[in-house]
DNA sequence: ACTTAATTTGCAATACGATTGCATCTGCTT
DNA sequence: AAGCAGATGCAATCGTATTGCAAATTAAGT
């Protein structure tokens, strides 16, 4: 649990209870998970304490925010290399419309994009929608 | 009025007075509108009209849906050449954190993605967040 | 340890977009 | 004109996100 602790503290959040217990939960998952994801499958939460741990873990640089496209905010736990400064998902997101979940996939980086003059790019975000490898099988 | 019943025809809708008249509003918009902003904007309407006029537009390859990250779902018209089957937008959505309006912006093609092996792609969906031009100056 | 101040947590309540059910209306067919 | 299918409008529901407030917990000082 130590280690848990000092990611917190590293990121400037007091680590309380319920938080090491969010923070250990969303390191054992392998898909992003909403909120409704979290309440349902850890034991004795209530839902706004949910999202105000995950809110302060955002803000702090601790997880990212995932829009699928599915109309439900999901939360994956930022890489080590996450700042908070510029925490943009510099990856791209993978969702599985059989599974329905989605996956980070921070092998594959998203190609520069270049938009018409006048335009100031501030952050990327890409979706990419299909299959995933363990419902192909 | 003429072209724009045309223009239902030709998707298989059934050209109603309701739908000359979204039909007719979406084409006045530059910026992707959202449910909320077509029944603001349009007089007389109701919500649930909308939704199913929007809807039916979608099924019908006339209109596309756009997630741009704001949690409302907006919708734009698509291009000529759409077609019913696969009428994923190929060209990418930017979302001005300024004035909060999404633009399609059909010239940008979406740089072609390579997924890990035993990902099967169906659909690329690229939001770019930034500045837009009529904000910047 | 004890008191106090500041956070954090939990419950209730609200806001809002999306969606459905159903009755009514409209327009076309026979 | 009657009948029928689809379209429309209203009321109501659902689910997620969000806020207010009081109780509980934590950290800090003595």
């Amino acid at each position: 649990m130590k280690d848990l602790e000092q990611q917190l503290i590293a990121k400037q959040i007091k680590p309380t209870a319920m938080r090491l217990l969010v923070l250990d939960f969303l390191k054992e998952q392998s898909a992003a998970q909403s909120l409704t994801d979290i309440e349902l499958k850890m034991e004795r939460t209530d839902r706004v304490t949910i999202y105000r741990t995950i809110r302060t873990f955002e803000e702090n640089g601790l997880v990212h925010r995932i829009d699928d496209g599915s109309g439900i905010t999901k939360f994956a736990l930022c890489a080590a290399d996450c700042n908070v400064a510029g925490h943009h998902d510099l990856h791209l997101h993978f969702y599985c419309s059989e599974c329905k979940e989605t996956h980070c996939l921070p092998k594959t980086t998203i190609p520069e994009v270049k938009l018409p003059t006048g335009y100031q790019l501030v952050e990327t975000q890409l979706i990419v929608k299909g299959i995933c490898q363990a419902c192909l099988t």
